[in-house]
DNA sequence: CGGCTATTTGACATAAGTCAAGGGAGGTGG
DNA sequence: CCACCTCCCTTGACTTATGTCAAATAGCCG
């Protein structure tokens, strides 16, 4: 943790904590579509032990792969992603995270990737050592991390066939839609996603080259799925690209 | 489910439950590097509702995508596989389930892929309406399964970084050094590795054709990696093959 | 032993990687 | 305010891994 860059403030307000999911079948975590709905209880638990943590810039090391692992990170605002370097040099981004997801994953005590933020970010960081305790005197939180995770797998899976069954315009085209979802870059009157994210990174997660994602941009430019303002400016015709992106099973 | 082709025996004693993962940070799960470790609580909660079934023969279905998803699984032996099958006619076998591991997910009521036996197999069907009440009552049952979803979110990751990265020879040889950690078909004297899987659904695991997974063999056998007995029988070596299948972070 | 299917090999097509060079947008300083 | 400069982004030319289609071989089961 690079907390000596990073400002502390003092304390996160209850009503502040958001975990964004898609589904859950626990009856006992009832959710809108967007976020689970958190008791008072659970937000109250959550705000005694998390302690919050300002990175306001991009490219801010919040960990790194092999460190020992003594938290995890709710994001509060901001975007993070976390990625694996292999020792070709190359980097494999395996997620971005948005205001409502958590991240931190661990394995013997160790993380197994680096997460670094793409945006200014604010944090709530939760100490596995409290957590553990919570989770024991707060079964309902549990729950909630429980139905989060499971909606990562999930989505996790998907990532997996959609990079393992599509072609790169194929892959840039989802990860298109997946930016409408999120408010922070997408502008729902004129169909403009405004990028957070830099060719690179994007190349990184998609698992090609940047020159290849200029490709696949001007492809999809050229089909007229897209319409390229400026490098970071994409306007969507969701009329043509919803359709393109279905993995369409069966 | 086809139960009418699936054998039910009554009930499934509570020593017969086991779950296979790698690491876990709950102090109240502890876990013995490979199980973990259950308390006949747990056991007896997870005996009450668990409902044996026993699937005989290969490709047997268990659940199809889209199908209403009233319960998850536990396997305590044989091999399953969940797969999407896309428009295009391709397959993506998303992963492969050995005895100790959990299946079953869903999004919004319904089952995310198809999960098909890959030899003869015997479940434990939990029913999540019951499930759900035995986490209210047992929070480390819950735990557990937060666990053993943490892992799997850990395994997929680590797949996608995979398949992402890598050529067609070296997830190859990811997948048969995959294979040594499971004793049902790995011979640690002879270093043997008796597939129980056929190409065709290698292929679909792997991302590739059918081909490319017979080229990929004779390449891996050429570098002395491997030396085909039969089609399933590859015998590994364990000195070449460990080194060349490191991601080789930093 | 024969037929059947799964696997392997061969020849060619194609998407994406690599190396190299040409634009463009935005920031800085004159 | 403008010009320059830098850093990204984009395009071009060529190489390579893998997909596709076709055919030969090898296991396996009756």
């Amino acid at each position: 943790m690079g907390e000596s860059q990073a400002t502390l403030a003092s304390t996160i307000r209850p009503d502040e904590f958001n975990v964004r999911v898609v589904d859950s079948w626990l009856s006992a975590l009832p959710h809108d579509g967007e976020k689970l709905l958190l008791s008072d209880d659970d937000r109250q638990a959550l705000s005694r032990i998390a302690v919050p943590v300002s990175l306001p810039a991009a490219d801010m090391p919040i960990y790194h792969e092999r460190d020992a692992a003594q938290d995890v990170f709710l994001l509060m605002s901001g975007l993070v992603r976390t990625a694996r370097t292999l020792a070709s040099g190359r980097r494999q981004i395996i997620a971005f995270h948005w205001p409502g997801d958590v991240f931190g994953l661990s394995e013997h005590g160790a993380y197994v990737s680096d997460a670094e933020t793409v945006a200014p970010t604010r944090l709530a960081r939760l100490p596995m050592r409290y957590l553990d305790g919570a989770f024991l005197q707060h079964p309902a939180l549990q729950g909630l991390f429980l139905v989060k995770t499971l909606n990562d797998l999930r989505e996790t899976q998907h990532e997996l066939v959609t990079k393992s069954q599509s072609d790169l315009p194929t892959r840039l085209a989802f990860f298109l839609l997946q930016c409408v979802e999120h408010p922070e870059c997408y502008d729902a009157a004129t169909q403009v996603v405004s990028l957070p994210i830099a060719r690179a990174d994007l190349a990184d997660y998609l698992a090609a080259a940047p020159e290849s994602v200029s490709r696949a941009f001007a492809q999809l430019e050229q089909r007229r799925l897209i319409r390229r303002i400026s490098p970071q400016k994409i306007a969507l015709d969701m009329t043509r690209i919803a359709p393109f992106c279905t993995l369409a099973d069966r």
